[in-house]
RNA sequence: GGUACUCUGGCAGAACGGUUAUGCGUGAGCCUGCAAAGCUUAUACAAGGGGGUUCGACUCCCUCGGGUACCUCCA
């Protein structure tokens, strides 16, 4: 598998022979997550659901930062601490993406439960003389460390002139960043050099090393995170270890809105509880699957529409499938592992969803035609259902399960229907068909039979 | 201002130096008692502007322009 590498700006091969160590940077942890958040999480959602496919194992470490000063903001407006806010949004974020589908990551470690590695880290770097104790806290010293902007494709001068936040005196250098601030307001911790609290990227270079060790496969997030973000996380975990750090760095486009980026401090987010409650987990994957992942995607009710449109394709594909009678056969085996071999190349090739989900879209529209046309043979659904079911678990995408009892319920209502048609009493016939309709059960009327299927309720559909 | 990414048909969105992906939408048809769903078929000669390299460029190079992101809040 090829992935596009932001360090070396070339595509790099993954091995994927061995184990694959992954570090993802979550969420912070203050507020409802949003789609934009959704989109980066669902694609290591799906890399790591297609390599585990394949047999590979993976071990995902995402961390939520839950020391942060935005947390403690909203902490003193909501008149609450730190760590009530942070929980809080640790469980809607549980919430939000079980219900979005994406498997649990292996491990999600806290900035304030590694405070004593994120010290000794610090510890390491100051050994080293890679950091320095001042006034207001420990600084990471930039100029030390002469590959410093080589992630985020920055010189060092060009930064000195541009930065332009208040400029912190007792810094040696303007360009160098906190490790551990010094503060005396909850949540605080003791330190070697004074009570306080980490900074905001020392927390992923001490727990990936931890978790994942000195150097491991891929580290990602969202773009917006390679500078300071990663960029520091090189810095401080390179100097400390004096080993390359991750292998691949994969960033994951934007989301915008109305060609603007989606963030919390524009106020234009659309939360996943919103969208999952209008729309469900099954478009939203569907819309954040449907370009490259490194490229921006634009939110839009219209697209999330164009989605709804491909997911009751993919809802009739399935139901086609499992209802499948016809004695008729098409030599349907070789198409279909044509497909499943274009699904696979795409994702090898630098992730590709978008070519992942044509291929995916072309075995539904294949069952479909081959229903259609009454020819879609109980074996030949087997081979296709295989498949249909080992893409559908790649891109996370679920079909709900039936009871056998409702499944009987709705069998016997079909079958009176049938009766009814028979004796051409439509109106009563048309009764069982709405009331079935009302329970989200949709029939679909073949030349020699009925088939039903149940629709996904979506609340924003018409 | 710097850096990166980006500009493809009404919309979304790929690939490849030579073949007008594909999906949505739209029109027509099939199926049906009627619907719905689905299917079939038709429909766009598209590449930000201008140069250049080449037998040939959407693809490579130059240049001009638009957009977005980042430049110490950010997924």
């Amino acid at each position: 598998m090829k992935i596009q590498d932001t360090l070396s700006n070339l595509e790099q091969k993954l091995d994927t022979t061995n184990k694959i160590k992954i570090y993802l940077c979550g969420v912070t942890v203050y507020d409802e997550s949003h789609i934009g958040h959704a989109r980066t999480i669902i694609v290591f959602d799906v890399l790591r659901k297609f390599l585990e496919s394949k047999g590979t194992e993976i071990e995902l470490v995402q961390n939520f930062t839950d020391v942060d000063d935005k947390i403690i903001n909203r902490a003193n407006s909501e008149n609450t601490t730190a760590e009530k806010i942070s929980s809080r949004y640790i469980e809607n974020y549980y919430r939000d993406f079980d219900k979005l589908n994406v498997k649990r990551a292996t491990n999600y470690p806290k900035a304030t439960e590694h405070i004593e590695d994120i010290i000794k880290f610090i510890e390491k770097l100051i050994e080293k003389q890679m950091a320095y104790p001042s006034k207001n806290g420990v600084y990471f010293s930039v100029s030390k460390f002469p590959e410093y902007g080589k992630l985020s494709k920055k010189k060092i001068d060009e930064l000195q002139s541009g930065s332009r936040i208040g400029i912190d005196e007792s810094k040696i250098d303007p360009l160098d960043f906190a490790v551990w601030k010094f503060s005396d307001v909850e949540p605080v911790w003791e330190s070697p050099w004074g009570k306080g609290r980490p900074g905001w990227h020392i927390e992923c270079s001490a727990m990936s090393v931890k978790y994942l060790g000195d150097n491991f496969d891929i580290h990602g997030g969202g773009r917006d995170l390679i500078f300071p973000h990663h960029e520091n996380e090189i810095a401080q975990s390179e100097a400390c270890t004096n080993s390359p750090f991750a292998k691949i760095w994969m960033h994951v486009g934007m989301v915008t809105i109305g060609g603007e980026k989606m963030s919390k401090s524009s106020g234009n987010t659309k939360s996943i509880k919103y969208v999952l409650e209008n729309w469900g987990s099954n478009i939203i994957r569907l819309f954040c699957l449907s370009g490259h992942y490194s490229k921006v995607i634009d939110y839009s009710e219209e697209m999330l529409n164009e989605n709804l449109t491909k997911w009751r394709q993919v809802e009739t594909c399935y139901y086609e499938l499992i209802h499948a009678t016809s004695e008729k056969q098409e030599e349907v085996a070789e198409n279909i592992k044509k497909i499943s071999i274009e699904f696979d190349n795409a994702l090898e090739d630098d992730f590709n969803t978008h070519l992942a989900l044509s291929a995916f879209f072309q075995l539904v529209k294949e069952t479909n035609r081959l229903a259609a046309e009454e020819k879609l043979g109980k074996s030949d659904s087997q081979i296709i259902k295989k498949e249909f079911e080992r893409m559908l678990i790649i891109l996370g995408l679920s079909i709900p399960e039936m009871t056998e009892d409702k499944k009987q319920e709705i069998d016997n209502l079909i079958s009176d229907r049938e009766k009814l048609r028979k004796e051409k009493q439509f109106e009563d016939a048309d009764k069982i068909r709405d009331k079935l309709n009302e329970m989200n059960i949709e029939l679909i009327d073949h030349k020699k039979r009925t088939i039903w299927m149940k629709k996904e309720k979506i609340k924003a559909e018409k």
